[in-house]
DNA sequence: GCGATTCCCTACCATTTGGTAAGTGAGCGT
DNA sequence: ACGCTCACTTACCAAATGGTAGGGAATCGC
């Protein structure tokens, strides 16, 4: 709840008293179990970046080294991003809350990350991948798979709506991008 | 200057008191300007929208229809990204801003968003770029340059600074992957 | 049964926020 | 010289903000 918030309106955006009004509790309450506002945000980022590894890196390990790796990453990362588009708005949040709080989220994020790109080095090394930077094929899926996720306003620009079919057609197009980089 | 506090810390964590500091007035000066906060935010939109349309509009007309079109506004918008990073900051923030202020700016780059889907299709019906969606393929784009311009911090997660080397690489992955998906 | 703890509320508080009121000085047309 | 507008400033203000203090009810260990 206070995720989708901080996620929606930005932490600075959503004061405490607008939060306990939605949860059904007073501000004290909440003040009460986190400590102060800090500790809410410490603790909705740290329960964000967990579930975030506990689905991506459930799905990496699942699938076999490789190209399928890669793809049951991306589906991951898709149904992730539609059926809780929250985590990617508090990834960007991240940006405007300062080195301190975007270190501990990457700190969470990061044998994750590292992983990644090892698995996709190791798939280039072996031959089963084409090779290239690793690490511009990440960020380049995740821009992808955030952007449109998060930047709805954008979308109904171009005519589009946010929703299961546009969603897995984004996820058609994406993948084949990633196969025409990885794969030959 | 508002424009980079707005894109950076967001509306609501940009206090007027803040940014009177920073330019070096009193806040009442920039209410006296701009009539109110809103007024400041309007008017910083504003002036962003413009500035999009006038940088992106121009390279699109300069370039003949088809994939050469493609190529110019996606180096325009690269650069601009880059060398006004606060602008994609500011199209991030729009979607926490409401409805009404999206439809403001979209109002303005409207034009230009539909002269990029009917190029696109154009060059799809003339048998110069091949078929597809041309609508995810803008989207596609626009996710790929503004997330990987705007959120740094996964940028470093992942090993990687943002600097003009990394945009020039990541300028070849995505028109790498723009001709895969619009030329055979 | 009973003290202690947990959990939450009411009542405050200092600070910050966006915004108003009133004045001031520089420049400018007449 | 005079009035007037412009571009501010200082002095406030009411509301909202994050946070503290203290109390009360329910629950738990014994």
């Amino acid at each position: 709840m206070a995720t989708v918030a901080f996620a929606d309106r930005g932490v600075a955006g959503t004061s405490l008293d607008d939060l306990a009004r939605q949860v059904g509790m007073t501000k004290q309450a909440i003040l009460y179990h986190f400590g102060s506002k800090d500790g809410l945000v410490t603790a909705v980022l740290e329960q964000g970046a967990g579930d975030l590894v506990d689905v991506l890196a459930a799905a990496g390990e699942t699938a076999a080294a490789g190209w399928d790796r890669v793809e049951a990453t991306v589906r991951a990362a898709f149904g992730l991003a539609v059926r809780r588009p929250e985590l990617v708005g508090l990834l960007r949040e991240l940006g405007r809350l300062g080195p301190e709080r975007t270190g501990q989220v990457v700190s969470q994020l990061q044998p994750m990350i590292d992983a990644a790109v090892g698995s996709l080095q190791e798939g280039m090394d072996d031959g089963r991948l084409r090779r290239s930077d690793p690490r511009l094929v990440l960020v380049s899926a995740y821009a992808i798979v955030t952007g449109v996720v998060a930047d709805t306003g954008v979308l109904r620009a171009v005519g589009l709506e946010l929703n299961l079919k546009l969603a897995v057609d984004l996820r058609r197009a994406v993948l084949a991008f990633l196969r025409a980089a990885l794969l030959e």
